[in-house]
DNA sequence: GGCCCGGTTTGATCCTGATCAAAGTAGCGC
DNA sequence: GCGCTACTTTGATCAGGATCAAACCGGGCC
């Protein structure tokens, strides 16, 4: 496994292109940029000279109403990819939600990189297919969840998630730091904040999580809270 | 430009892969399939032999949850595509809503074709990327949007695709006939039928749409509609 | 300590869209 | 024509979330 040059977790492949660069082409065109929690990496309709992907903490894409009404459409966590090849402006607004490191590649030599490695271009198409999935698979919860279903399956994304990246057990108990505000997550859900708020406190009366402090969920048991969700329990966990 | 073979629309390169296929490698392996109006073209999970492009009629792409309800996550409109290069399951039900022509395409042969042919994977990735994009869109109508806009917003993505694929002029006035039922409407927007149905008796009491029959739409001015959508609408004319 | 500030919780009320129910319409086969 | 079926419209009522409003943390900083 190659390292990804500063990243921060140990023995972990969080770029997801870097890891996969036997050849080591690109090396040459890559750096790593930061960003503190809060910052826009980029506005929707700016010029992108880059594409990247994400090596630590969470960013979000956004859609944005002129009265102000917003929609987050995507959250890239580590391993993520962020940009159009093909493209040269950004379709959405991306935000850094918690502190951001990302592995950026310019966009020119990337794209002439991937005319001549098929490899290159096929882990893409890959990679678009499923953030595609997930697009569709949150049209789902968009469209006919309810508010409870909508928080549970946040929970389970991001329990998962965390364990994944942590390489930890999910099925019996496990804790996790909560990385989004209350309006975030009622941004990405297509909830207001005081709904979300409304049904964490009803999942810890009904003590299926708990929380220490504001942001450190723990949920005792995996199952109980896969229960509300609303979805197919048996295809494991879902990413 | 290069004939589709049996595509019944004359003059219109629809099937966008063939269209492209300058060598004739395409040829060789495609063949076309119809369905009728209700039939399913794939179910969730099925075995997918093959790729697709829509030559004529609609297909839709749609979710459902245990109980019952169902989100459409995709319309397939001619040009658009169907399968993914790399899987072999279907992910989502495929339903022909109006009757339905493909050109097929044997998938182990033209994932093969797509190796050693760097202008079809990057075809298919641009092609996937304007998946995404409009999945995304859709994501914002579904969480942030009221019926009244949703509504809009569909019968103005229906127009302008009637008008592109039949190439007619959109801004003053244009009429179309409506391929969808108010539930399947309904199921594409995540809203009931009756809604539906509500909010386009609606848009008809107050002049901005009249209904010629159930099914066919007539849109005295274009502009008055968008704006109901809440969209921006320098935008010019989406997809 | 006291203060401020961003984020969160909780309460009261309102309203949009869901639900339940019934009637209307068009097409089609006989 | 009749009756059937699939689709649509309209009405009455309900409820899930939104909205408006206030109080409640928990830090950080003076």
């Amino acid at each position: 496994m190659k390292d990804c040059g500063t990243c921060p977790i140990q023995h972990r492949a969080v770029c997801s292109l870097c890891n996969r660069d036997e050849l080591g082409k690109l090396e040459a065109i890559k750096y790593y940029r930061s960003y503190e929690a809060g910052q826009t990496v980029l506005w929707a309709g700016d010029q992108m000279g880059f594409v990247a992907s994400v090596v630590t903490g969470i960013a979000s894409l956004s859609q944005g109403m002129e009265d102000g009404r917003t929609q987050m459409v995507g959250l890239l966590l580590p391993s993520d990819f962020i940009g159009r090849p093909g493209r040269d402006t950004a379709p959405y607004d991306v935000v850094a939600v918690t502190n951001l490191t990302i592995c950026a590649f310019r966009k020119k030599p990337f794209e002439e990189l991937m005319l001549t490695t098929p490899s290159l271009a096929s882990r893409l198409l890959e990679m678009t297919l499923d953030e595609l999935d997930s697009a569709r698979e949150w049209m789902l919860l968009l469209g006919r969840k309810t508010a409870l279903e909508k928080i549970s399956s946040l929970l389970t994304i991001l329990a998962s998630r965390d364990a994944t990246l942590y390489k930890k057990a999910t099925r019996n108990g496990m804790a996790f730091d909560l990385p989004l505000t209350r309006e975030a997550m009622a941004d990405y859900l297509g909830l207001t904040l005081e709904t979300v708020s409304r049904q964490i406190s009803g999942l810890k009366k009904a003590g299926v999580i708990h929380l220490e402090g504001k942001r450190r969920v723990v949920i005792p048991d995996m199952n109980q809270l896969m229960t509300k969700t609303g979805d197919d329990m048996d295809g494991g966990i879902l990413v």
